[in-house]
DNA sequence: TTAGGGTTAG
């Protein structure tokens, strides 16, 4: 195009602004030079939308700030705002917004990108001006200035003003719909999300893709793997173009529900897969206890030539501490370090790896080097701390969040009064739960009851205990009366522990964990008719006591023990390494402690069934196949029990190695023939 | 010419 013609011809000029071929950046600077001789401000005006629209966002800046404003440069404007928040640059969208020349004035579209900016930034004070601006300028009822309310309110968690929006509106469009789903969804309310889809429907409004992905969401949230088995066929039956988003979400949905075989299905049947689509996908196996599943994936997903994201990382690495894979989860930790940048979420996924995988050391090392920290990051050290039994860390990292101007939240407070509970600290324990709703504000919830009363009853307060759960402004829920059962059973306070066994059978518990713990309260009362009335629950309740057993890595590969199982290779060398090691420990003094069978047997079949509990095949098992020396780490899917805890201190000492032993609630550090916690229980 | 959507940490 020769530039005297253009010049010469104004029209064409227009022409090249308005049409629909987006011109290059190269021909817009060209023509910016032609027009500020011609000083066209129309011309200008679109000059500056080409600007935004091919990106060059300082140069549609400029050429709007330099000429005179007028009415019709809003338009320009909008296009600069639409580019800014569409480059994910919400405050410099903002900052624009205020600095709008009077006489360009504001219209819908402004109003609408401002608000959208806002609630992409969660920033409801910004937005209270901009929505007052809107309604003055005669906005309240319009139906994209009303959507992007409803988004700013649903992501900033105040849904009931997103409602009474909604409520006012004249007219509402599919996004005005979908977006109520979507906002209920993310606020914890499944259930009016579906009553909204519901409402829709009967306003006569199809939905469509994204409408559906609330929907889904919805049913994941529930449970409800029918309804969103029906939410599925509906799509089918209609035909409905579902996107990678939204298929994604049907993965997450049946996935999340424990119906693997259809997630797999409808995952196999993508056109296109991206690394969201695996995540979710391995995500839902991993959070169903099918750890080996997720890791299964999580190998295919790194072979399939897609890059795993942090998504993908996260929930292998869960899996990883779940089964304990500390190697797998290392070279995970390498991996991450290597190519992607290391954000609160994976920190704390590696951290909590480490610490599950019984590494405390590379847990501590991993938190010193994360340079900004989150809540979460440090709660989950603090967390680590506790099941570590290292109390006076975790109370020395609380003090110095604190000092660093973090409030600390609910989990916190769990975290730090179960690890004050695990070490002893009774005093520190009891000041803490007091301040934690004096001074921070925080109401202790059941979870925090839970640690306190157990934190009483290790040192022996059960009374005091019973006390506090007296002065509770609420009937304590049953797994406060649990936590004090317990202190019962291990303080043999029989009598006050009868009594509220008397309280949790009454509210008849289905969990077979609870009944189990009933029956061995009343066992230890010698009350046997009381003892078989339990057992009879637990016949009843139809769950089946789930068998223990123990987990050892050896040499990278995962060894699973189970009581009384002889299947494996090395069973009879097994057998002999627990009797010469039980005869050793006897000699030094061991004394087999059958208060921990709860049935009415004869003492020399107690004897049997406690010398070979899974932990003690578990670690005869890695004591033939490890150097000496090496660091024998096991986990449990139940509670040790207090003989083993015993036992497993003499073994540390005869074959001098630290045992690590992680159980249902935390971790026992065996060195020396000592633990690192009090008491076992 | 503007408003809505997927996975993941304590």
């Amino acid at each position: 195009m020769r530039l005297p013609a253009l010049l010469a011809d104004q029209r064409r000029l227009r022409r090249v602004l308005s049409s629909s071929s987006s011109p290059t950046l190269a021909t817009l600077t060209r023509l910016h030079a032609l027009l500020i001789v011609s000083s066209s401000n129309h011309l200008l005006a679109s000059l500056a939308a080409a600007y935004a629209r091919a990106g060059a966002l300082d140069a549609a800046e400029s050429t709007l700030a330099t000429s005179p404003a007028s009415p019709s440069s809003i338009a320009a404007w909008n296009a600069l705002l639409a580019a800014h928040s569409r480059g994910g640059s919400h405050r410099t969208a903002l900052r624009v917004f205020r600095a709008l020349p009077p006489a360009a004035r504001p219209d819908s579209t402004t109003f609408t990108l401002a608000l959208s900016a806002c609630a992409r930034l969660g920033d409801l004070a910004a937005a209270e001006s901009i929505k007052g601006r809107a309604f003055e300028a005669g906005y309240s009822k319009d139906v994209f200035v009303c959507s992007a309310l409803l988004h700013l309110y649903s992501r900033c968690g105040a849904m009931g003003d997103a409602v009474r929006v909604f409520d006012g509106m004249p007219r509402r469009d599919r996004v005005s719909w979908s977006t109520m789903v979507a906002g209920f969804v993310s606020a914890g309310r499944p259930v009016d999300a579906l009553g909204m889809y519901r409402r829709m429907r009967e306003d006569g409004v199809e939905g469509d893709g994204v409408v559906m992905v609330g929907v889904i969401q919805a049913c994941a949230a529930t449970g409800d793997a029918q309804t969103g088995a029906s939410v599925h066929g509906y799509i089918l039956r209609h035909g409905m173009r579902m996107d990678v988003v939204a298929t994604t979400s049907l993965v997450d949905m049946y996935a999340k529900n424990g119906k693997f075989d259809v997630a797999r299905r409808v995952f196999r049947m993508m056109p296109y897969r991206n690394a969201v689509s695996w995540s979710a996908l391995i995500s839902g196996f991993v959070q169903n206890s099918h750890a080996d599943e997720a890791l299964d994936l999580y190998r295919e997903l790194s072979t399939s030539g897609l890059q795993p994201d942090s998504g993908a990382h996260v929930s292998a690495l869960l899996a990883c501490a779940d089964m304990g894979l500390l190697k797998l989860g290392k070279s995970i930790h390498g991996f991450i370090l290597r190519r992607l940048e290391l954000h609160c979420i994976l920190g704390t996924s590696i951290l909590d790896m480490y610490s599950k995988c019984g590494s405390l050391e590379s847990a501590e090392k991993l938190f010193d080097r994360v340079s900004s920290r989150d809540l979460v990051l440090w709660n989950a050290m603090i967390a680590c701390c506790g099941t570590h039994g290292r109390g006076h860390d975790a109370l020395a990292l609380f003090q110095e969040l604190n000092k660093n101007g973090i409030n600390p939240d609910h989990a916190t407070f769990a975290s730090l009064l179960s690890a004050l509970s695990h070490s002893g600290l009774v005093a520190e324990g009891k000041f803490w739960f007091d301040r934690m709703s004096k001074e921070f504000g925080i109401e202790p919830a059941e979870k925090h009851y839970v640690c306190i009363v157990d934190l009483l009853a290790r040192s022996g307060l059960v009374e005091e205990a019973n006390d506090l759960l007296a002065s509770m402004q609420t009937e304590p829920t049953i797994a406060i009366w649990v936590a004090l059962l317990s202190g019962c059973l291990n303080n043999k306070k029989l009598e006050l522990g009868e009594n509220i066994a008397e309280k949790i059978l009454e509210s008849r518990p289905e969990d077979i964990g609870v009944l189990a713990l009933v029956s061995n309260l009343y066992a230890a009362a010698k009350k046997w008719d009381k003892v078989r009335e339990a057992r009879k629950l637990m016949k009843d309740s139809g769950s089946k006591k789930v068998p223990g057993y123990s987990l050892v890595e050896v040499h990278g590969m995962r060894h699973m023990f189970v009581m009384e199982d002889q299947s494996h290779p090395q069973h009879q060398e097994i057998l002999k390494m627990v009797a010469k090691l039980d005869s050793e420990m006897r000699k030094m003094g061991y004394v087999l402690r059958t208060e921990f069978v709860y049935h009415d047997l004869e003492e020399g079949v107690k004897e049997q069934l406690l010398s070979y509990h899974s932990e003690r095949l578990a670690i005869a098992f890695g004591l033939l196949n490890t150097s000496p020396g090496t660091r024998l780490v096991i986990i449990k899917n139940l509670r040790v029990c207090g003989n083993c805890h015993d036992a497993i201190k003499y073994i540390s000492k005869i074959v001098d190695r630290e045992i690590v032993v992680r159980d249902a609630k935390r971790f026992h550090h065996f060195k020396d023939g000592a633990c690192s916690c009090r008491d076992y229980w």
